[in-house]
DNA sequence: ACTGCCATGTAATTTGTTACATGATTAC
DNA sequence: GTAATCATGTAACAAATTACATGGCAGT
């Protein structure tokens, strides 16, 4: 996941580490704020990979390294971003993806979102599977943390479906 | 938190790692749902400390290691339930505690709940101002990743207001 | 015979974190 | 002068995963 938010970072403009740290804080802190001990490292693995580059400059005194995405780079980052996603409530790559949509186009976007909304619906249907065998009418906290599992899988179901609604409806196809 | 799931389960019943791992399936999916190549280490681990012990019984011809859990055992899980947790997107601890929250006499439950709440309505704020400052009217798909934060921690709150409010009512304190 | 389930375990890898270390600039 | 911010980086550790390896039991 970090790989790819440094490269959809750097799809926009060109970054330092820091600056890539500070975005996190601003812009992603709900679904990605890696720290600096992972930042840099990861710089220098996608340097030696080709898929960025950088150049040295120094401003004031304070030396920076200014990271540019590679053609390689942005290939390699538009396949993922391209690829729909799974949901699991373990990881939030859906909101990843979610974040540099506007990179794809409008009708990919919508099909991807849809085909997300699928395996949302999946993990719903297990859910209510397990509750049906474990909680029968019965009230525990064991049942609470279980339909606490629903309640929040349908609101993401629900909230993604109300997001194709604006986007259809904003410029219909 | 494998630690505690670990610890929780054998409070209630003696069992083996593979039971646990039929457990989480079953039961605990939704927050925490860990792997044999995780659950036997830990096995090891924990009972190194004393914190489990086990005997090795042999059924039909399949040997198993039934584990149990010991009074120190017992003593580190409570502390750790006790303890009120923080709302992070990146853990379901809340959810883990939840489960177990049987244990905790009603009181500490509701208050616990009630500090967990402040710490979801204390991101929401945060979440808010960093959208003000970035989202001003403009609609964009950054933009929705970051109201989709909210409205799943609004979610988180809301829910758990009912939850209190149920548990309040049940059996009025 | 073969598949699925029961049952345990290790090794290599992944993906991060925290703590530490360095050093300059800016604002009070 | 001292604290906050800018800027980069490493080392030790943590917590998990996947893939592999072993072997018995039960049903078809």
């Amino acid at each position: 996941m970090l790989e790819f938010a440094i490269l959809g970072f750097l799809l926009e403009r060109d970054m330092t580490g820091y600056d890539m740290k500070q975005m996190m804080v601003m812009r992603t802190s709900n679904f990605i704020d890696a720290s600096f001990g992972s930042i840099y490292p990861m710089l220098k693995r996608l340097e030696k990979i080709g898929l960025i580059t950088f150049v040295e400059i120094v401003e004031g005194n304070r030396f920076k390294k200014m990271y540019t995405i590679t053609a390689m780079g942005r290939e390699h980052f538009m396949e993922w971003l391209q690829t729909p996603c799974t949901f699991s409530p373990f990881d939030f790559e859906y909101l990843g993806k979610l974040f540099f949509y506007k990179h794809l186009k409008k009708n990919d976007v919508i099909l991807n979102i849809e085909l997300f909304r699928g395996t949302v619906q999946e993990a719903i249907e297990k859910l209510s599977e397990i509750e049906s065998i474990t909680c029968e009418g019965k009230e525990s906290f064991e049942c609470a943390s279980l339909q606490f599992g629903k309640a929040y899988y349908e609101m993401v179901l629900n909230w993604h479906e109300k997001l194709i609604a604006d986007l259809t409806k904003t410029n219909p196809s």
